[in-house]
DNA sequence: AACTTAGTTGACGTTAACGTCAACTTTGTT
DNA sequence: AACAAAGTTGACGTTAACGTCAACTAAGTT
């Protein structure tokens, strides 16, 4: 076997491994948003909590607050033995997917109008060069 | 020609059909995202406004800060004859298109995560079922 | 033992995006 | 003229998501 390097870390190396800080990560725990545990009074994290952390700050790039990410992280950890949970489950996950897919109509709308703007800026550029090579 | 009803908003029309508070509207007034004519002290609202605040809304749908949004709207006015105008306008267009893209990213590896998680859901309760038939 | 080096827990500060009065002015109505 | 309705400008309050100390503790180091 090759040594095991732990595969633990700290919070401030998980912090730089994630591009955030130290605070933001305890914020998030203050939250329930993440749970390591502890070697004492000092906080490890694992490979779960690295995973969550990430599924975190890619729902903040999506611009969902953090109750509603701590939602979508519940969907992870829901019960499949309890038949209302499942039910429960299934109508979040739904919800959830008809958020994102109009989020991402907005999405291809803006780019739709944004590729306009950047045509008729080369335009104006096509056309500026022509004045020039009329003058 | 038909009864042309001024095609003009007061604040708190404006605000009903967008589905936001006056409060906010004046708000993004403040923040130079909205600049509506004036009939004495009132605030007046036509078309071009009104196209405005839907893109504002779209923007923060989309989780953009209101300064964000308001870079993205001076997209629109951007003066088409000046040279260093249009590259630097170019260069924001791009900017934001590629910040777009990967926000559909992250879009569509959530949308993947939330159908395997629905699938599981989904098994479960087939599984369940077949246990109450057996039973 | 004395230090430096993380890490921990409060507690208060900060920014963004409005909400919520309060005090006025303006306008159309009775 | 008196008044209710709608709009306006401050000014202060609020929530979310951390930032920024401060005071302490625990773990190795010299």
């Amino acid at each position: 076997m090759t040594t095991v390097l732990s595969d633990v870390l700290t919070i401030t190396e998980l912090a730089r491994e994630a591009g955030v800080t130290p605070r933001a990560i305890r914020f998030y725990e203050s939250k329930g948003l993440l749970t390591p545990r502890r070697a004492g009074t000092t906080r490890i994290y694992t490979h779960r909590e690295r995973g969550r952390l990430q599924l975190i700050l890619r729902g903040k790039r999506l611009g969902f607050s953090l109750t509603d990410i701590g939602e979508y992280l519940d969907l992870y950890d829901a019960d499949p033995t309890q038949h209302d949970q499942i039910l429960l489950l299934l109508d979040k996950v739904n919800n959830r997917i008809g958020e994102l897919e109009s989020q991402k109509a907005d999405i291809d709308d803006t780019l739709k109008e944004l590729s306009g703007v950047r045509a008729q800026a080369l335009a104006a550029m096509r056309d500026e060069s022509v004045q020039t090579a009329q003058a």
